[in-house]
DNA sequence: TTAAAAATGTAGCACTTGCTACATAATAAA
DNA sequence: TTTATTATGTAGCAAGTGCTACATTTTTAA
């Protein structure tokens, strides 16, 4: 069982994830997140040992998050030409696409090797190419191609999505069913 | 012909348009960039109004910078199946991966529809776009669909590089080029 | 040569940052 | 009940942020 302290910090780390998700890591504070989880910076270097430590546990938690609501999003696997679209509709959902959004400020920050965002950043890549494997009706071996390209093809969907450029989106996936013949 | 305080402004231009190549823009502020370009923060805003006007332009130069090292690359069309991975040594290469680099931060800046970001990098996605429509070898109405896909492979390429996915990278051009059969 | 304009220096303000020191109150363990 | 642990408050520091005020020198135009 939880001790109440325990107790608390998840409840803290709860509303601190909540607001990430929602103000992204660009403009994050120590004060900031205090005041969103409705503490002081001081309790939360109470719980933490320091912000690095916070990002790390908040961030692993979100991925978590992440993960669970792709799991339950869909479970039958379908072939790679009708992956993309239902993955794209899917990023751009109001429930996942916080998430998204996150991503590519994580990867900017991962460019940079620094930790802890690098590790994260590399850990969330394995699980959303292991849930494309999961999601892709093919052989094992051509899953091995298909999952890292679906990957590709969706974070790049992404980027294209972050400025505005749907009509572009559109195109592409034109061009890409086009080769399905 | 230019008068010698537009010549100065230029030459500060170009040393700080270094700097935030090699440096990022995450720790961006006046006293780095007046450091880095050997003057102080009090004349960056004596040559700019404020730092959004800075970071305007410096940023349309470097964008500008980057168009002109890509069009000396290659000029001659290739097919879309030769294309991707000739990018995808293209933006490994020493000259051009700090852009990428760079462009991975301003996408997750621009995802917040903020300016001078959002629009510079809607800007340079043009460009590029342009710039793979020039270089495949195909008729008008394929290039509308193959330029943006190819821009969308190579975008997702360089995040999956920015977290040192070169196998997944390998495998997914695999099962690219699978498709062209 | 004189007047106007541009360039540069020095200091500082008000604010935010991560983090700490020092205290007290509340709770749990003995 | 005493003791030890945990929780929380208040205040502040040293460093960094964009930007400004006020001054002075240097350059250009008349």
């Amino acid at each position: 069982m939880m001790k109440k302290g325990e107790l608390r910090k998840q409840e803290l780390q709860d509303k601190m994830a909540e607001h990430i998700l929602s103000s992204g890591l660009q403009a994050i504070s120590l004060r900031n997140l205090a005041k969103a989880a409705g503490t002081s910076d001081r309790m939360l270097l109470h719980y933490y040992q320091d912000k690095e430590e916070l990002m790390t546990e908040v961030l692993t938690q979100i991925s978590d998050n992440l993960i669970t609501i792709l799991e339950q999003a869909q479970t039958t696997p379908i072939p790679f030409n009708q992956l993309v679209p239902h993955l794209y509709l899917l990023i751009k959902e109001p429930v996942v696409k916080p998430y998204i959004q996150l991503w590519l400020e994580l990867i900017a920050l991962a460019s940079k090797k620094e930790d802890p965002y690098f590790s994260i950043a590399k850990q969330i890549g394995d699980s959303f190419i292991h849930y494309c494997s999961e999601l892709i009706q093919a052989d094992e071996e051509e899953k091995e191609k298909l999952a890292p390209l679906t990957f590709i093809i969706v974070e790049g969907i992404a980027m294209l999505d972050a400025i505005d450029f749907d009509r572009k989106i559109g195109k592409a996936l034109e061009g890409l069913s086009d080769f399905q013949k």
